[in-house]
DNA sequence: TCTGGGGTCCTAGGACCC
DNA sequence: TCTGGGGTCCTAGGACCC
């Protein structure tokens, strides 16, 4: 069996473990601009706030229910993400994290009617321990277990964790299941399936998986195989790196100019050249993109991709390469409201391989890089930085209500007295 | 006025090989 | 008039996830 660790609300409530003045009201957490509400307590959500809904187009609920908005604080979640995680790790077999707020823990060997009590105890321990409430679904699949903690969320008399482990109960929460909720299964494909009849979890579980197939793909054949109760995607540790590393953002303001442009895009190498080498990797491949706003005017986006000969992580090189980048893609009248980078072709150090015919000089390039990070860690983030990149250029946007990073940064912290 | 950021995987189609 | 058969690799784009 598989259990889904799901945390409730999670960015609302990292927010309300140190204000806790924040229970029982609604409060969204926005996206960076403040422009989205991406994540909703329950009051909020019963307010009819939808995920991702634009900030200006409910600003009369937000206004006659004084919904709290915060501007989110990634790295704030980052942390508490990773003391839920630690609890998590410490209670249960293995464990693999999903997401910043998910993760599934391999329940197999444990004898069946301990399975619930165990997950409850891991649900009030995470609670005591980090002040974050989550929701457990156990099921035998992936799939199955998404479902089921959606249900263990839902429902009151759950009380946070809910096992299925009969055919009743997977009938009976699949049948209640819009199409579209289930896991792997999008917007596009949600219209399909209602279109075809199949608007529930129920009724896609009894498909012939094989004419699934035909119609759709391999992916949604899994889901469906899932949902029957045949495991798919095997329980596994994380890949030790990942595969693209993506730095982006949007602009406050529409950047028109090339120089304000390549301040933004230098700052975006620095930052994903910064996550190369946290994690030991190098990228071989950088793509560079920017474009106009698609909600307004004309719309103008380019992107060039740029493969270098020889795989690095040094912010110098990769700086050089995606400035040519800009130069190619920046178009004059455009307003840019979004550009960014992005790294591929990603692998380890330790693989490196070496040309006979380089001109640059590793063992340099490497002791400026690590010199570059320690002051930036010790000493603040953008203390030393290359000259092309302006971290508050006129691109930056401003947030408005941008919570503290209570457990992330020295300076910070909370003070008790 | 005002619409996020960071990921994964699969597929079709083109370019190439013998 | 008429032009094979069997492969591999790469990329862009689309679908999905949180």
């Amino acid at each position: 069996m598989y259990a889904l660790v799901d945390c409730n609300n999670f960015f609302v409530s990292c927010e309300r473990v140190f204000r806790p003045s924040l229970n029982n009201r609604p409060v969204i957490v926005l996206s960076s601009n403040d422009g989205c509400a991406v994540a909703r307590s329950n009051e909020a959500k019963a307010l009819g706030i939808k995920m991702g809904a634009p900030v200006f187009k409910i600003q009369d609920i937000v206004k006659k229910h004084r919904v709290e908005c915060i501007s989110g604080n990634l790295s704030f979640y980052g942390d508490m993400s990773q003391r839920v995680m630690s609890v998590l790790r410490e209670m249960s077999p293995a464990i693999e994290v999903y997401s910043v707020d998910e993760a599934f823990l391999d329940l197999s060997g444990i004898p069946e009617h301990e399975l619930k009590p165990l997950c409850q105890r891991i649900r009030k321990r995470v609670k005591k321990w980090t002040g974050i409430p989550v929701s457990i679904g156990i099921a035998p699949t992936k799939t199955l277990a998404k479902a089921a903690a959606s249900v263990a969320k839902k429902y009151e008399e759950a009380e946070g964790v809910y096992l299925m482990n009969s055919l009743q109960a997977r009938r009976s929460v699949l049948q209640r299941m819009d199409v579209g909720d289930v896991w792997g299964v999008g917007r596009k494909l949600s219209e399909r399936f209602t279109y075809m009849g199949l608007n529930t979890a129920w009724k896609l579980s009894e498909c012939d998986p094989a004419h699934i197939r035909e119609l759709t793909s391999v992916v949604t054949q899994k889901t469906v195989l899932e949902l029957q109760g045949t495991p798919c995607y095997a329980f596994g540790e994380e890949p030790d790196h990942r595969k693209q590393i993506i730095s982006s953002r949007s602009f406050g303001e529409p950047v028109k100019d090339l120089k304000t442009l390549k301040e933004a895009v230098s700052t975006f190498v620095a930052t994903g050249a910064e996550k190369l080498r946290s994690e030991g990797t190098e990228a071989r491949a950088i793509t560079v993109y920017a474009s106009s706003s698609p909600f307004k005017g004309k719309y103008y986006a380019n992107s060039t991709l740029i493969t270098l000969d020889n795989a690095t992580s040094d912010t110098g090189v990769l700086t050089k390469q995606a400035m040519k980048g800009v130069d190619e893609i920046f178009k004059q009248g455009v307003g840019f409201k979004k550009a960014g980078i992005c790294l591929h072709d990603i692998q380890h150090k330790s693989a490196h391989q070496a040309d006979l015919f380089s001109v640059v000089d590793n063992k340099r390039s490497e002791s400026l890089m690590t010199a570059m990070d320690k002051l930036n860690s010790t000493m603040g983030k953008h203390t030393l930085r290359f000259g092309t990149s302006n971290p508050n250029g006129k691109w930056r946007n401003l947030c408005k209500h941008q919570s503290p990073a209570y457990t992330s940064d020295w300076a910070q912290l909370l003070v008790v007295k």
